[in-house]
DNA sequence: GCCCAGGCACTCA
DNA sequence: TGAGTGCCTGGG
C-alpha cells in the first residue's frame, strides 16, 4: 500500500481488496452519507471525513498525514493482509468463493468500541435506516458539531458522559423506542467500569461476549457485533436472520437450523477468520435475498 | 389498518 | 432449556 500527500489531502493508490460502497453499505457501521457513487461523507473517532475514488486512487479529502496515520489507516483496516484471508476463505469452499467474489472490496472497520455498543443495541429490531437516523440524532443531541460538508452539519458520537445526563424520554425523543433503557443500562455500565474494554484484552471471545451480555439489552447477536466491529475479534460470527438463512440455505440444506448450531458449525469451518466469512455471506445473503419468502427472492447469480 | 424489520427480555411449561 | 410473545417506529 501507498499513499502521497497532495494539498490537503492524502491519496492512496496501490492498494487492494477496498472499495468505499462494500465496506460502508455491507452493514457494520451507521455513520456515513453517500454525497455520489464512491463518494462518501464518514464520521467516526470525533473527526468528519470526506472520502472518494479517484481514477483509481482513494482520496482523503483535507487530511493531514497524522490523521491518516494515526486515524484512518485503522479505521479502514490497511494494515491487514485481505487477500490472504480471501483465498483462505475461498479456497475450501466454494459458497463461500462466490460471496467473496461478489464483494472483493469489503474489509472490517474498527470501529469506536461505545459508538459501536450503542449503535447494536439500537439495531435490535430494526433497519438499517432508521439506525441511521436514531445514531444521528443522538449525536446531535449529544455529540459536538464536528464539520459542514455539502450543506449537511455532522456531529460526534458523545463520550459515555455526555450520552448518561440523558434521561430515558429524551432519548425516546432520539425515536430509540423500547431500547432507550438498554443504552442507559449500558451507559452505567461503561462509566462505572463494569464494562471496561481494557479488561477484554487477556479474555477469551467467550468470556468477553459473557460481559457484554450483562448489559441489558445485548445478546449473542449484538455481542458478536460489538467484538467484531470495534475489538478486532475476528473470530465472532454475528448470526442475525440473513446469516442464518443463508448458513441454512448453504450448508444445513435449506432446513430452518438453531442458531447456536449455526454458531458452532462457522467457528468449526471458519475460525479466526468466521468474523470475515459473516461480513461475506451477509452481504450476499442481503444482496440477493437467499432463504427470504419467494416473494422477496431474486435468483443468485443474475445480477 | 396490518405487517414486519440485521433481537432481546420476559414468562411459562 | 426451549418455545411463545410483545416491543418503538415508520415504510410498504
Amino acid at each position: 500500500m501507498k499513499y502521497n500527500l497532495c494539498g490537503n489531502n492524502v491519496v492512496l493508490s496501490d492498494y487492494d481488496s477496498f472499495v468505499i460502497s462494500q465496506t460502508l453499505e455491507c452493514g457494520q457501521c451507521f455513520r456515513f452519507e453517500k454525497i455520489k457513487d464512491e463518494d462518501y461523507a464518514v464520521i467516526a473517532r470525533g473527526k468528519l471525513l470526506h472520502i472518494f475514488a479517484d481514477n483509481g486512487s482513494i482520496v482523503f479529502e483535507n487530511t493531514t498525514e497524522d490523521d491518516f496515520k494515526g486515524i484512518w489507516l485503522r479505521y479502514f483496516d490497511f494494515e491487514r493482509d485481505y487477500k490472504s484471508i480471501k483465498e483462505t476463505l475461498s479456497s475450501s469452499d466454494n459458497t463461500l468463493s462466490d460471496a467473496v467474489k461478489y464483494a472483493p472490496g469489503i474489509r472490517i472497520l474498527n470501529q469506536d468500541f461505545f459508538e459501536c455498543l450503542i449503535s447494536f443495541i439500537i439495531s435490535q429490531n430494526n433497519r438499517i435506516p432508521m439506525i441511521k437516523k436514531v445514531v444521528s440524532n443522538i449525536s446531535q443531541k449529544y455529540g459536538k458539531f464536528i464539520g459542514n460538508l455539502n450543506g449537511v452539519d455532522y456531529y460526534s458520537f458523545p463520550e459515555p458522559e455526555a450520552l448518561s445526563t440523558a434521561a430515558e424520554a429524551e432519548l425516546m425523543e432520539c425515536k430509540t423506542g423500547f431500547r432507550a433503557k438498554y443504552i442507559i443500562d449500558a451507559v452505567e455500565k461503561v462509566i462505572s467500569g463494569d464494562i471496561n474494554p481494557e479488561k477484554f484484552s487477556s479474555m477469551s471471545t467467550d468470556e468477553v461476549r459473557s460481559e457484554l451480555m450483562k448489559i441489558k439489552g445485548v445478546g449473542p447477536k449484538v455481542a458478536d457485533c460489538v467484538m467484531l466491529f470495534s475489538l478486532g475479534r475476528s473470530d465472532a460470527f454475528p448470526t442475525d436472520v440473513w446469516v442464518k438463512r443463508v448458513m441454512s440455505y448453504f450448508y444445513f440444506n435449506g432446513e430452518d437450523t438453531p442458531v447456536k448450531v449455526i454458531h458452532k458449525s462457522a467457528y468449526d469451518k471458519f475460525g479466526i477468520y468466521a468474523g470475515f466469512a459473516q461480513q461475506y455471506l451477509f452481504n450476499y445473503a442481503r444482496e440477493f435475498k437467499i432463504g427470504a419468502s419467494d416473494k422477496k427472492k431474486s435468483k443468485v447469480g443474475t445480477e
